[in-house]
DNA sequence: CATGAATGAGCTTTCATTCAT
DNA sequence: AATGAATGAAAGCTCATTCAT
């Protein structure tokens, strides 16, 4: 019933060395040392290195959709749900930034590039709840009639940029130039 | 006189294989075996690899400005200046997809923070051409009062991301939609 | 409980190497290869290339002050002591000429100045026995009044260099000629 | 006639380079760049860098030979020749340090055991003023009845560290501390 | 499950030497 | 004689992975 202790660790210090460091700045017993634990145990909960580091991702990435499912209504007006769901994305890589700095890692890296073409075999693409959205504000006539891809850059595209200036320290972002951010995103989807 | 081939193909090599396979997936051997050239002499040119990859970056950034500067007149109103100025960034970055990707695993490493972190103290950051056209744009009234690096996310992050998303095969861009794309991202940023 | 025998091999085929054919003459990997370990193994116990030149000289340090240390009584006549202390420098060394020509090399090496001015810079320099005694010596108007390192040189330099000259086998010492060297040495540094 | 500029220059860099920091110091690239030359004019001249470092070594000991002999007379009596050539040592190598340092070097290294064990094959060794001046000493029963090598050993051993230690500034030299170890060191060789 | 010593291929970099000009 | 670009073997060091305990 509980979850091992020294896997939480494990995840916990890779997340944190990767992301400040990068892959190559994350040695396996480096990531041994600071998680308490010995080299072969790491091995005994993740087949490989790249395993852990799939995992990891796997793990990013379902926080990051049950917070933007949280409070999220397909009941509400498309409009209404794109500001919740850019928020909540802004919000969620600010207070965690060092999730934010692995998923630009894992992205812009060999694992990334596989993952999203894996993810376009699997035809599994379009079950996001952003991909939803914007598709279904396409069929309504809200949003500018674009491939779903196309519009998904211009609806978040620079929010994730915006969140990664922030985090590395370029930009300062308060509650008026995020709103304004966000509004102006919008402004640029719909018709 | 002539520049030497050798040098030509070092740099050639390097750029295919670290945008095709990271820095990491491009050891020096490698490059010299593929530019047909010993290890020794890589050396000869530059003085590290990090020497290189610094040189190379330098290389492509110059190549984007020189287009980005073709045909581009400050005479201009602001919004043709703009449409020039994405148009030609994705029109370069399209027909050169290894410097692209060259210029993402850059800016998303040690390197590429380190350079923008010295820009800033250097405070030539403001000189180049797409942030003179924003704080122009701000300061008649034309373009939303935000500050300059966020503006650049809002008016380039998407042209950015879209080229990515079309170089790695994700999606098929075509005039049609890169001009909607464009004029989407200039209504974002307009007041 | 038991030191790595490991760990004694690298030690051991080190010490033979370094000795025998300088620092330059033993390559990280020849001594793994000669004490049948791999190179990893070598950086599991020692640091770097640096650190295990440095803890071998340690280690050596450590077995000639003890074996100088063995029989020397502070009670006993300065000469006594002065003879004691040459006899059995020249008896360890010539007894382990390995460890003479590792010394020798150490002192005379990048790591040897750095250790000496090390020792100056800490003050510990005067704690040894030898420079203790002839401290003494100085005070009860035994020896000359010159600065100790000074008069170390003529107590022991005489000393060092012989043994240097019979390991390489230049001379063949024999109890006879030792014992009138060594009384040469007190005289000259007597009142 | 003139002895070419570049071949004196290579040595004079060479000397400054090795004595400095070690063979491994001066890597040829460097000598030829210091000395304004290009590397193959250090092969126009020098088989190879053994090959130079053996003339330089060869180069400095006939300047220290020269300068030995020079107010030196086989007719002065035996403790007025001892006292000069010690002196004259002494004085050279304090106002050449870089000569010293490279003698150093080159006698701590295995192109010096070499020249050794080559010397002695020759038979040359005994050719030397020291050693004549010594066997003199001896067969007049003014100096112990030593081999001939240990009797080096304590006339001129001492002379020589107190030099190294002088040059690495370990301590000072001055000329009464000098007056009292020549004279020590003749106490120490004599019957 | 947990350990961590051992492995060795692979990395970046150096440098004595050659040789076409 | 002079040049210096080119060479490539060899160096020190790293690190994902294994396996006997």
């Amino acid at each position: 019933m509980t979850i091992s202790v020294k896997r939480e660790e494990i995840v916990r210090v890779a997340l944190e060395l990767i992301a400040e460091k990068g892959f190559h700045g994350a040695p396996i017993a480096l990531i041994a040392n600071k998680a308490d634990v010995s080299v072969g145990t790491i091995y005994n909960y993740f087949e490989s290195k790249d395993d852990l580091i799939n995992v990891l991702f796997r793990e990013i990435y379902d926080k990051i959709v049950i917070f933007l499912r949280h409070g999220y209504s397909s009941q509400k007006p498309i409009k209404q749900r794109y500001l919740h769901l850019a928020k909540a994305l802004l919000c969620y890589f600010t207070t965690h930034p060092l999730d934010f700095r692995y998923m630009e890692q894992f992205y812009n890296s060999p694992y990334g590039v596989a993952y999203r073409r894996n993810q376009l075999a699997e035809n599994t693409y379009y079950n996001n709840i952003c991909n939803k959205l914007l598709l279904e504000g396409i069929k309504f006539n809200v949003l500018i009639d674009l491939p779903i891809q196309v519009l998904i850059n211009l609806a978040f595209g620079p929010i994730i940029t915006l969140t990664r200036d922030h985090i590395l320290g370029f930009i300062e972002l308060d509650d008026n130039i995020i709103n304004i951010c966000i509004n102006s995103c919008w402004k640029s989807i719909t018709l």
